[in-house]
RNA sequence: GGCCCGUUCGUCUAGGGGUUAGGACACGUCCCUUUCACGGAUGAAACACGGGUUCGAUUCCCGUACGGGCUACCA
């Protein structure tokens, strides 16, 4: 009982103590930011916002042969669409820690520095095998039957480098200028435990890594050096990232400890991925049959560009929330949310462990509640230069009408032509099923009548026009009002019918009915 | 193959040793409605399987199956 008192006041004081939140985004620029990488910078910005933290971009562009041009500012605009903008780094005003490029970082040095203090406390070496060199080893161990070939604490025995070489011969190969990685030394078998804050303790055996390469032979560190690196100047205290880097954790964990900063690593979080709806796998951006990128990206390898979330209509509120909602929850029933009550309910103790399949169709019903909040004059002001494209203006008070009518119909702004687009333009042909189903012997008589009560409204709004039609119903008895509907606008569904009618002009409705009457 | 991680309706999920296992999307039915919708109500739909532990397990443990990730001088 004490000691639990003890233990929680310790607790609440390391709390007090525990460190500034810094958290980063830290993509490489290899191509457009797809959905599932707007979700990691969106935990990172939702935690970071929670705790009045820093949230950084990092851009790691240490692969110069998968660099794509335009990625880093797709990346960045992106960013911005969603409104999860870094307030720190690459393209957010660099902070006290530049540059946020991990290219420009290599050049002043900054990795190399922790790349010989691994050899020199002889938790790395140079290796010099050749790619030939490599592949052969590969070969061998396969042949050998072993499972998974790689490059640890057992094969480095037969490679080429300064565990196996003469310390003068590294020195004059070297001195050479023989291409070398370093390469982590990692011990042949040794538990490695860590906690991560989503899975829990996670416990691999060294046997299991291979010896990672840390400097590249052009003198670029690897992902693996160069984020932990960075994670440690640049002050980070969690590292948020998918899951496809927990297997490579434990090899971290040990660069940390030979390092000597075990003290100072951030805490480690790996993050459900996103899967695809149908089919298996983590969302691929060729095979979706939905945006996977939130605004469109055009890849200068390729011809075709990939259709944005942005582009096909959505807000970026809504695309927000429906990723903050893959994986996470905030334990009520509630799923619309804005950025600022996200921001208030993250935690990562609500974060799942299992991935989550996206669904396309509940994606649409989010950003329908998202339109459904807009007011008509907002809509009308974007719908306006859709109207326009298709070749109609309309001033505003019809405007505002127009999607006050049709916005109950709607999921996308784009939407109100496909549903509304009869109220601008005149059937060309009459739904089948509804004429066959319904137009008779006495209907030509009946909608002629119709047709002249129309002509006799002279204040052409929605109440006339229904008083009038009223009226006529009593007179004559029951008219279909579905048909009606497909005479004025050739098919069965669609907007209000009176409200519809009253937007159409007076002189329209009628050439319409006319036409009707005389084709069928 | 090996290693790691996971598994509640079709999907996203709540819950958690004793519940009629809750909500949302999609789907069905009904109500409202002379049209079309919205809305409301309602229905069908899930604890992967097998062993433990326990008075009791969907919940805890172990296996199996299944799914996913990783297995590069890519991140």
């Amino acid at each position: 009982m004490l000691l639990d008192k003890l233990n929680n006041k310790k607790s609440y004081l390391c709390s007090l103590m525990e460190k500034r939140v810094r958290v980063r985004f830290a993509p490489s620029p290899t191509g457009g930011l797809h959905m599932g990488g707007v979700r990691t910078a969106l935990f990172n910005y939702l935690f970071a916002k929670k705790h009045g933290g820093d949230f950084i971009l990092r851009i790691e562009d240490t692969d110069q042969t998968r660099f794509v041009k335009g990625a880093e500012e797709y990346i960045i605009e992106a960013l911005k669409w969603c409104g999860i903008e870094p307030n720190e780094g690459v393209g957010f005003g660099d902070g006290p820690h530049k540059p946020y490029r991990q290219s420009e970082r290599k050049e002043l040095g900054i990795y190399k520095k922790y790349a010989d203090k691994l050899i020199a406390s002889g938790h790395a070496y140079y290796a010099f095998d050749t790619e030939e060199e490599l592949n052969d080893m590969r070969k061998r161990l396969e042949a050998a039957k072993v499972v998974a070939p790689q490059y640890n604490a057992v094969t480095r025995q037969n490679m080429r480098n300064s565990t196996t070489l003469g310390e003068d011969e590294v020195k004059k190969l070297l001195a050479d200028g023989t291409k070398y990685v370093v390469r982590l030394k990692v011990p042949r078998n040794e538990e490695i435990r860590f906690n991560d804050i989503i899975r829990g303790w996670v416990t691999v055996n060294s046997a299991q890594v291979d010896d990672k390469v840390l400097l590249k032979s052009d003198g670029m560190p690897t992902y693996h050096l160069a984020h932990i690196v960075d994670d440690i100047e640049m002050e980070i205290s969690h590292a948020v990232r998918g899951e496809e880097w927990l297997p490579s954790a434990p090899a971290h964990i040990l660069i940390y400890r030979y390092l000597g900063l075990e003290e100072q690593m951030p805490k480690l979080a790996h993050l459900p991925l996103i899967l695809n709806p149908d089919g298996n796998g983590k969302i691929s951006k060729r095979e979706a049959r939905f945006p996977v990128f939130p605004l469109s990206w055009q890849d200068p390898r390729e011809t075709a560009p990939y259709i944005g979330y942005k582009e096909s209509g959505y807000y970026p509120e809504a695309f927000v929330n429906i990723l903050a909602l893959l994986g996470w929850n905030p334990g009520n029933n509630e799923e619309i949310f804005s950025v600022a009550e996200l921001a208030e309910l993250f935690s990562f103790e609500r974060v799942h462990k299992s991935g989550a399949k996206f669904d396309p169709e509940k994606a649409k019903w989010f950003n329908q509640q998202y339109l459904r909040k807009q007011s008509d004059a907002d809509l009308a002001k974007a719908f306006k230069p859709l109207l326009k494209e298709k070749g109609y203006e309309k001033d505003e008070a019809f405007m505002i009408d127009f999607c006050k009518l049709v916005k109950e119909k709607v999921q996308f702004v784009h939407e109100f032509w496909d549903h509304g687009k009869y109220i601008f333009e005149a059937p060309t042909s009459y739904d089948e099923k509804v004429i066959t189903k319904k137009w008779n012997a006495q209907s030509k008589e009946v909608f002629t009548k119709v047709l002249e009560t129309f002509k006799s409204v002279s204040d052409w709004k929605m109440q006339p026009i229904h008083d009038a039609f009223e009226a006529l119903v009593k007179e004559t008895g029951k008219i279909d009002m579905q048909l009606l509907r497909v005479l004025i606008t050739g098919v069965a569904g669609g907007p209000q019918l009176f409200d519809m009618i009253a937007l159409i002009e007076k002189e329209e409705v009628l050439k319409r009915l006319e036409a009707a009457l005389s084709k069928l």
